[in-house]
RNA sequence: GGGCGGAUAGCUCAGAUGGUUAGAGCGCCGGUCUCACAUACCGGAGGUCACAGGUUCAAUUCCUGUUUCGCCCACCA
């Protein structure tokens, strides 16, 4: 065996083994299912360190649950990724000098596929390569005809069910990407801007109403002032006529309610066809909706001389035009909150036009219930308030997408008769007129129209199949908190209406990766870490690993590259002990069960036995990086630091080792699979370790871990005395371990480094004494030249015990705290007193001697 | 404007339901190339647990407020 863990090449080995073998295969049988669906990543990413984490606790969960006997199911897959996908090959073919309108669609599509199979292969490579194990055979794409289906299939049980509707309402468009978004897709971003004041001239007056706005462009498309008809100041202006300046359209103020008195002048510009409040009370007054804008946001034939603009140059020229009329009040700087595309953070345009909607209300119903009741449990809890609070005040849901790349809206026209029917597969002819001449929607789905079907169609839902009657519903959601309402809530609404179903009823949000300052990890900024990058300098495991040993439950970890080397060290060490266990061991066999052949080997024993209940613990409760300190903790404190060492020192064989190593591998392998399937096969085990299954160790029945503790303390006790003095001649006063303490003599000699050790009858040698929970330690007076120096140390140790003793004595003198506090409280302060007192006589006896 | 989360050693973080002389890793200081590992071993220093109140016999832990960093939601132009 080598000096290090060769991870490169173990990573490269057992990739291809585990392909080749389908290793993570998952058929129905009679074993219970412990099923998974990846968060499909968008066919426009590239794996970055969230999707390490996200994955890496997906694959901890599978793989133990594996290692626990369940039939594991993982299904992985990406996302077609609608706008992100369109607009990156947009963008593409533009700098190869092409454009999507001359190509045509079909062109366009072919183009996007061809660049999309090829992503989807490096995602799921990547996937491979950060150790998850995946069913490969499973994997689904969005797009694929399958999942179109059931894409399909929603949609018409929805229309049917008249949750469908279509509409000419405001929706969020986005004028780079040319297609409506829904609420979701928005972010605001709180920005500074301008609040302009203009006036608009009253008719036949010489007088003005002066309106406060944001966005004086829109101006154009005005077809009203309103006014709080509370208001009393201005409620003398309702019923009056305005001329709209730079239009000259004769414009009626109204009375609405929605108008805020305190704001601005208390007049209100009405703009129905660019504002959805606008929209709301031009509704309401019947005024003229004016759409004033293009698709590009670039001002249309509506916007008079200001046609041909953007939006940016449009409120330039009016602004100028305004003021040479004399006709702006004031500017103000103002703050306020602007929506942009979330793929393409252009601003975003509340537009007038015709869109497919679904009514979300009834089916927010029933996942607001499961939450409630408590049917589904959220790690951490926090986010059932975030959950429930979106449900409650949950709005409509604008479905249809102005692209090319995504599920077709599965509705015809029919030329003849102007049917309007909906088709899950295509239709030969109208079903009303039986006429061949129709036409399908031009529009797509929102990309989580279908992604919000995942969990079962994945399984082939709406087919009644073996997979969907074995592996639905999935155990748990593993998700970023990003995507809590895009997808996890929505999942949970279709699971429910369509199967009647939880799709799951654990839902676990981890943080957002960030880097060494805190800074969430982008492209942009360019402060990420590629995960692969890292899988070949510090290993698979060793990213694993130290990903999931800083990320606190639901805690945003941060990560700086050395971050990494805490994973490789300890591979490095588990490596090591391996080896030196091997080289070692006269059979390497693994036994069925421990060699107990002192107390040493049932405490390790025990201590193992201790560890499986804490996986099992921490793992049930998703609490990773516990489980990760745990094994760490257990490895490297207590097997290598003291029983490896311990055995060196007696020569002892090597069974109970192996036993330990071997079950400790199994405990291991969910979260570092590398290393333990290297070791495993090491080993010669005939199973690989993902296919052994995790009992509970066989133990020794002496565990009294506190004896340990008391050997620990003394070699600790003693190397500290030797560090400070330089002498190595030791004399040991133990108490009632004596027995216990002097059988290892020769043991605590080696491990502590002392040259003599003698176990003496009284504390009454004079020297330098150290303390240990069982006893003292004395080096001989003789040997110490200065014995002065030494006594400094064991004051401030003495009044370190009088301050807490006197701490002491307090509570346990106050009658309240006698009355008050429960029993097994008061008897742990008596001991803690007991045992300072008589470490305190020990000191003073100390320094007595030293004097 | 609402809501949520963080503030613990120089740095990154643990401290699940209040009672531990407050822990780890890295870094630092000192000592070891000891025949598994220098990606290691041994010893050590380092913290008024952001601040101010309160509840309690007892508060890093619970409550309120403040400061500060970060998220999310919100149709006040």
């Amino acid at each position: 065996m080598d000096k290090h863990f060769d991870y490169v090449s173990a990573q490269t080995k057992w990739n291809k083994v585990w392909r080749e073998k389908k290793s993570f295969h998952s058929e129905p049988d009679n074993r219970d299912p412990y099923t998974i669906v990846i968060p499909p990543p968008n066919v426009t990413d590239i794996l970055h360190l969230g999707h390490a984490l996200n994955n890496t606790i997906q694959d901890i969960l599978i793989r133990y649950h594996r290692n626990k006997g369940f039939n594991a199911e993982w299904i992985p897959g990406t996302d077609h990724a609608g706008i992100a996908t369109q607009v990156v090959v947009e963008k593409k073919l533009r700098k190869e000098g092409m454009d999507r309108k001359e190509m045509g669609k079909e062109a366009f599509l072919t183009e996007i596929r061809q660049w999309v199979d090829s992503r989807k292969n490096r995602i799921l490579q990547q996937l491979e390569g950060i150790g998850a194990s995946c069913d490969w055979d499973k994997k689904k794409f969005t797009l694929d005809n399958d999942m179109s289906k059931a894409v399909a299939t929603v949609f018409k049980l929805l229309y049917e069910e008249g949750y469908i509707y279509r509409g000419t309402y405001i929706v969020n468009w986005c004028p780079a990407c040319h297609t409506a978004l829904s609420d979701e897709e928005v972010e605001h971003d709180e920005q500074k801007g301008k609040l302009y004041y203009i006036k608009y001239p009253l008719k036949d007056s010489d007088e003005y109403i002066t309106v406060a706005t944001t966005r004086p462009e829109t101006m154009l498309g005005d077809s009203g002032i309103a006014v709080n008809p509370q208001d009393e100041k201005n409620r003398n202006m309702i019923g009056k006529t305005v001329i709209l300046p730079l239009m000259n359209r004769e414009i009626p103020v109204v009375a609405d309610d929605f108008v805020n008195t305190e704001f601005g002048t208390g007049f209100v510009k009405v703009t129905p066809a660019h504002d959805s409040n606008d929209f709301d009370m031009g509704k309401r007054h019947d005024l003229e909706e004016i759409v004033i804008m293009d698709t590009n946001g670039i001002i249309n034939s509506n916007g008079g001389k200001y046609k041909g603009m953007t939006r940016e140059e449009a409120r330039e020229r009016i602004m100028d035009d305004l003021k040479e009329m004399d006709l702006v009040d004031k500017i103000e700087d103002y703050e306020n909150a602007v929506g942009k595309c979330y793929r393409c953070k252009t601003i975003v345009e509340p537009y007038l036009s015709e869109q497919w909607f679904v009514k979300m209300k009834d089916l927010a119903k029933p996942a607001l219930d499961v939450s409630g009741n408590g049917d589904i449990n959220f790690y951490p809890g926090r986010w059932k308030g975030v959950y429930d609070h979106w449900l409650e005040n949950i709005r409509d849901w604008c479905i249809s997408r102005q692209l090319w790349w995504g599920h077709r809206i599965p509705v015809y026209y029919c030329n003849e008769c102007y049917e309007e029917f909906v088709s899950v597969n295509e239709p030969r002819e109208c079903p009303q007129c039986g006429s061949e001449d129709f036409r399908q929607d031009e529009n797509v789905l929102d990309t989580w129209f279908s992604s919000w079907l995942w969990p079962f169609s994945t399984m082939g839902w709406p087919e009644e199949t073996d997979d969907y009657r074995y592996y639905y519903p999935t155990e748990v959601i593993v998700s970023a908190s990003e995507i809590l309402f895009f997808w996890i809530a929505r999942m949970i609404m279709a699971g429910l209406h369509f199967t009647g179903r939880l799709p799951f009823e654990d839902i676990y949000i981890h943080g957002t990766v960030r880097d060494k300052n805190g800074i969430k990890m982008s492209k942009s900024l360019g402060n990420g870490i590629d995960p692969l990058e890292i899988t070949e300098e510090y290993g698979a495991d060793a990213l694993r690993f130290s990903i999931v040993y800083i990320s606190g439950q639901g805690k945003d970890p941060n990560v700086a590259r050395n971050t990494f080397e805490l994973g490789r060290n300890f591979a490095n060490k588990i490596w090591n002990a391996a080896r030196f266990i091997l080289l070692n061991a006269e059979e390497t066999e693994i036994p069925g069960e421990p060699v107990f052949k002192d107390y040493f080997d049932k405490w390790i024993t025990g201590r193992l036995a201790a560890l499986t209940d804490s996986v099992e613990n921490n793992i049930a409760a998703y609490r990773f990086s516990d489980y990760a300190k745990d094994v760490y903790d257990f490895f490297w404190h207590d097997f290598c630091d003291w029983y490896l060492e311990i055995i060196k020192i007696q020569n002892k064989s090597m069974e109970t080792a192996i036993y330990v190593l071997a079950n400790f591998l199994k405990l291991l392998n969910p979260l570092m699979p590398y290393i333990s399937e290297e070791l495993n096969e090491i080993l010669g085990s005939e199973l690989m370790i993902h296919q052994k299954i995790i009992t509970s160790p066989v133990r020794g029945n002496d565990e009294n871990f506190e004896n340990m503790d008391m050997f620990r303390d003394l070699v600790s006790s003693i190397r500290n005395i030797i560090s400070e003095t330089g002498i190595k001649r030791i004399s040991v006063y133990a108490g009632s371990g004596r027995d216990l303490l002097e059988n290892y003599r020769r043991i605590i000699t080696e491990l502590s480094g002392a040259e003599s050790l003698e176990f003496i009858d009284s504390k009454q040698v004079k020297g330098i004494p150290g303390i240990f929970s069982g006893g003292m330690i004395f080096i001989a007076a003789s040997d110490i030249d200065n014995i002065e120096d030494h006594i400094g140390k064991y004051e401030e140790e003495k009044d370190e015990l009088e301050k807490q003793l006197k701490k002491l004595e307090k509570t346990l003198s106050s009658r309240d705290f006698l009355n008050k506090a429960p029993p097994d409280v008061i008897e742990r302060m008596k001991e803690k007193q007991d045992r300072f007192t008589e470490k305190k006589h020990r000191i003073e006896y100390i320094i007595n001697s030293i004097r």
